[in-house]
DNA sequence: ATTTAAATCCGAAACGTTTCGGATAAAATA
DNA sequence: TATTTTATCCGAAACGTTTCGGATTTAAAT
């Protein structure tokens, strides 16, 4: 049997209201009761239960966690698990616990946005990795749940989001090129429904027209973030316009699909041609040539998002919106044109 | 406001035991009463309240994850990633939500697990990573909570555990060095606190003897699963004792490390030294040389942990102790021996 | 000695469900 | 018609907390 606050008052011939105030450290209860109920819950091994608790005070304690890709595809880029950790790292600080919704299968798909995070009665929510045409993403609007989303620029009474700044990212891999003397760099998308693709367009576009550099829509091709996909699409971009010198990819997953391709159609990097990626995965250091990169920090993004929705539910803070940084990383998938 | 089973039973003119045998498809309610009940449930935008559910019914539907290794140490074998995977598809199959238990931050420390578990109410635990003094193991027997192990052979009337057969394994990459000529093998093992590495270490010393290559122990060292640590352990053993001609590796984190190394000390891999790991993980692969290696299936190991779990929940199964194979991978960090 | 203030305690209601043991009315049986 | 069955419903208690408003006792102030 496990031990409940009315155990507790009957051994010490106090009331619960009495246990409850004690245990919680309200004053109007004198150091001699105090005591005797805090040895008898240790001698009685009691805890707390947080679902009775949770029932009368209105909170849980609990932040959900709804993100895609806590699956096996997502294994190659360890982008999730560090955002994971970065998120745990924040909840463990103050005595938040995350529990994880199951939203993959299709069948818990049937529930709404809200009826998911109300059943569980969590506090707040940190959302990653859902589509601008998921209809999750309207109802987090709606809804009243504190939420903070990564990646996400939707901002209101009880949302904010963190994520990195996504053109200047992806302007400064363009430039990067531009530098070495590449004028026809062509750019592998990830999908039309991710913001930070998004970003990432506007960005290389920038640059170049920055540069007097003409955009070429024909030259950008989307891999749906997927290294198969990217590679098929940079096989046709390679073969049609032998003229590309330099490849911009949104992710390093996509530019290692990027790289075989290139290689199985002869041409070597980087001398014939310069391919940049984006994020600094783990492997981008380990593929030959080493991938030059843009890398964001995920784990610190999982902080951030942790943290700014912590404080949100403590109140200390409103909904904000951060922007976290990202760094060029030059390696040798990238080098000066050669004429 | 959010609608509660009252707020239904006013609009329908019922009780809230009505509403509630209706929702949940008892037999004793008329069907029109039940169609009423239903569409106003769903104008109102019901969602049950998980946590008043699960005081009364004593069940949570929630698992608990007691994971170590969810921090920013882990991101480079995306072997904790790859378990929680497992875990949240045979989540998803059934309707339990996963919390992850803060248990890395000291002060949550001094809860203890049933304290954990019991505050959550919690139906059950999977538990990965804890070392063979951790005071928590000890609980976990006693306790009376539903528990499964992952890769910790502790098996009771409510604890079952998932893992693969270790000695197996390790003597299979052993056997393989010996195939290739090598007689001369060390071994850089994890930390004496670890059960796989008893195990790996069993497995090293059965094939060494089954061939009557003699165990010397002084080739033993161990690398604490860390890159530098093995790094550290392989150059004292390979200037030591410059007659080691292959080293087998408890890890591939050890393997990469060790690999660093050799070539630090001007030895070729695989020519003058032959090094072999053991999980397969991702960088593996990509790694130069590519990594000889003993594989795992980590998300399967998940998979079926949490399989496990939950029929054992469902009262289908008893805990049970479920072997998973491994498989000899072979690339290009070993050879044969050179004479 | 009387009044006021402070310290310490408690009863009861509330949170949103589920469920047991009936109650009522309609239908079937005798 | 009287009795039994069946179908449909409901009241109230229970789960383990927190908290409001008040009660009692003790100490301080007048």
């Amino acid at each position: 049997m496990t031990t409940t606050i009315k155990d507790i008052a009957k051994a010490a011939g106090v009331s619960v209201t009495t246990v409850s105030r004690a245990l919680n450290g309200y004053s109007d209860v004198s150091e001699k009761t105090r005591k005797k109920i805090m040895t008898l819950a240790k001698e009685l091994n009691y805890s707390p239960n947080t679902l009775a608790r949770g029932l009368v005070m209105n909170v849980s304690k609990t932040i959900g966690l709804l993100v895609s890709g806590l699956n096996r595809e997502s294994e190659k880029d360890q982008i999730i698990f560090s955002i994971l950790s970065g998120i745990n790292s924040s909840a463990s600080e103050s005595d938040y616990d995350l529990v994880v919704f199951n939203t993959n299968s299709s069948k818990q798909r049937e529930k709404t946005y809200t009826q998911l995070c109300r059943e569980r009665r969590v506090d707040g929510v940190i959302i990653q990795g859902i589509k601008t045409d998921d209809p999750y993403l309207l109802e987090v609007v709606e809804s009243d749940i504190p939420c903070v989303l990564i990646d996400i620029p939707v901002h209101s009474d009880n949302v904010g989001y963190v994520t990195t700044d996504n053109v200047a990212g992806a302007k400064k891999a363009v430039e990067h090129l531009i530098e070495l003397g590449h004028r026809n760099i062509a750019m592998v998308n990830g999908h039309s429904k991710a913001f930070v693709s998004k970003k990432r367009l506007e960005g290389y576009k920038m640059a170049l027209e920055e540069s007097n550099i003409p955009v070429n829509q024909e030259w950008i091709y989307n891999g749906k973030f997927e290294e198969h996909s990217a590679s098929l699409a940079a096989k046709e971009l390679l073969t049609k316009y032998p003229d590309i010198s330099a490849i911009f990819c949104a992710s390093d997953l996509m530019a290692l699909g990027v790289i075989t391709s290139a290689k199985e159609l002869g041409l070597r990097v980087p001398e014939d041609v310069s391919i940049i990626g984006y994020d600094d995965i783990l492997l981008a250091s380990y593929a030959t040539p080493p991938l030059t990169t843009i890398s964001q920090n995920f784990y610190q993004l999982g902080f951030q998002a942790g943290q700014l929705l912590i404080s949100m539910l403590d109140g200390k803070t409103d909904p904000q919106v951060i922007t976290l940084g990202t760094k060029l990383i030059v390696r040798g998938s990238t080098t000066s044109k050669s004429f």
